[in-house]
DNA sequence: GTCTATAGAACGATAGAC
DNA sequence: GTCTATCGTTCTATAGAC
């Protein structure tokens, strides 16, 4: 097996263009090189450039999704009431995470490396959460949302005062924050990620328990 | 003058568009459709789809980027030691507000409103943040960077154990936070506008003000 | 300054040979 | 399953009439 299927390199490239220049940013073309396939292996292996990306999401954000259900399994069963910054590493580390993975199904590096393995599917989950085409997210189940909702529980017992809405708000902030390294400034080195996922989850600790936000005054 | 400028009505169409569907996903004729105007206009008084992005973007960047040094100078005239609080406050408001344009420049909505005006300019800064298309965030100049140095350096004095590299994070982390009403779950209420600046400013806060992250264990 | 008309390239998709 | 070839559309940009 020296050489990766046609439809896992398609996957793979389209993984990685798709987080770099977005969904209108990328055409098939682009993608079909990258992979060193045929222009119309697209159309046969996945029907079209819409249904290429569902396939891409759903390959990157349902291993995320499961690890996110079993950390918040984990937590629940050694202590009823976790910390809010429990809560926060559980939700928010298998968004960084690569190594979460243990089946057999990704490893191979379609070129010669390029990233440095982690912050790769990162980068696409924050492609995914703010690229405005309906085709980035439109394929997204019923199994995130349904994460999602667990975590809104058990931040909601773990920080009584605030109001269901405000709480929705700061749940969306842990996915905003994912977004900080496509941001702004050339000025970040390039491969800091590791450093910037513990930053991160200091700072989103600190955000999630902040007290709540009085009434408009 | 019961009719807008040619030039100023592509403006307003290209600035809802770009924030909306981003660069790549916009085209030309998109924009002069919805400003009336004929396809040619945008050769004519811009030269190319990137400089007219260019003008749209200088035209919302830089009134914030004077009212946040405005603010900044207000803030250091009153006390020389600034909360972590205020500064956010002074760095983010002019990120939200649609009002504090003086001038008689805009004011006027091409169709029958759509959108309360609050959060229309807030939109595009944040499209311009995360579009990943070169012509979105190019054009962006010195007067910006100069600004958010100078609000680092504040940011340094009011909180002396945070390391230079984390400080960078978290300011970046303010931006960030910008996008959370661009993110995931449609279930968010489409005018939350005024909520959601309070919430994000007790985020914020309590975000920026975290003690440092340890060294790596 | 505004328009029509079009050049020239890139796009997504697919038919059909192998 | 992989390829060539191409269809029909849409794109940005521009020449040139008014």
């Amino acid at each position: 097996m020296a050489q990766t299927d046609t439809r896992t390199r398609i996957l793979d490239a389209a993984e990685r263009l798709f987080a770099e220049r977005g969904f209108s940013g990328t055409s098939v073309r682009a993608v079909t090189e990258a992979a060193g396939a045929n222009l119309a292996a697209v159309g046969y292996h996945f029907g079209s450039k819409a249904d290429l990306m569902a396939a891409v999401g759903r390959r990157v954000i349902e291993p995320i999704t499961a690890a996110q259900g079993a950390a918040l399994d984990r937590l629940l069963d050694g202590v009823p009431e976790p910390s809010v910054a429990e809560l926060v590493e559980a939700f928010a580390r298998p968004l960084f995470d690569d190594e979460s993975e243990s089946g057999g199904e990704s490893g191979s590096e379609s070129g010669s490396g390029g990233e440095a393995g982690s912050a790769r599917r990162s980068r696409l989950i924050v492609a995914i959460l703010v690229d405005p085409a309906e085709e980035m997210h439109g394929w997204m189940g019923a199994a995130e949302e349904a994460v999602q909702d667990r975590y809104l529980a058990a931040f909601t017992r773990a920080l009584p005062g605030i109001t269901p809405e405000e709480l929705v708000f700061r749940t969306r902030g842990i996915l905003a924050v994912m977004a900080v390294d496509r941001i702004g400034g050339r000025t970040q080195p390039p491969a800091a990620g590791e450093a910037n996922r513990r930053w991160a989850l200091t700072f989103l600790a600190a955000a999630m328990s902040a007290p709540p936000t009085g009434p408009a005054r």
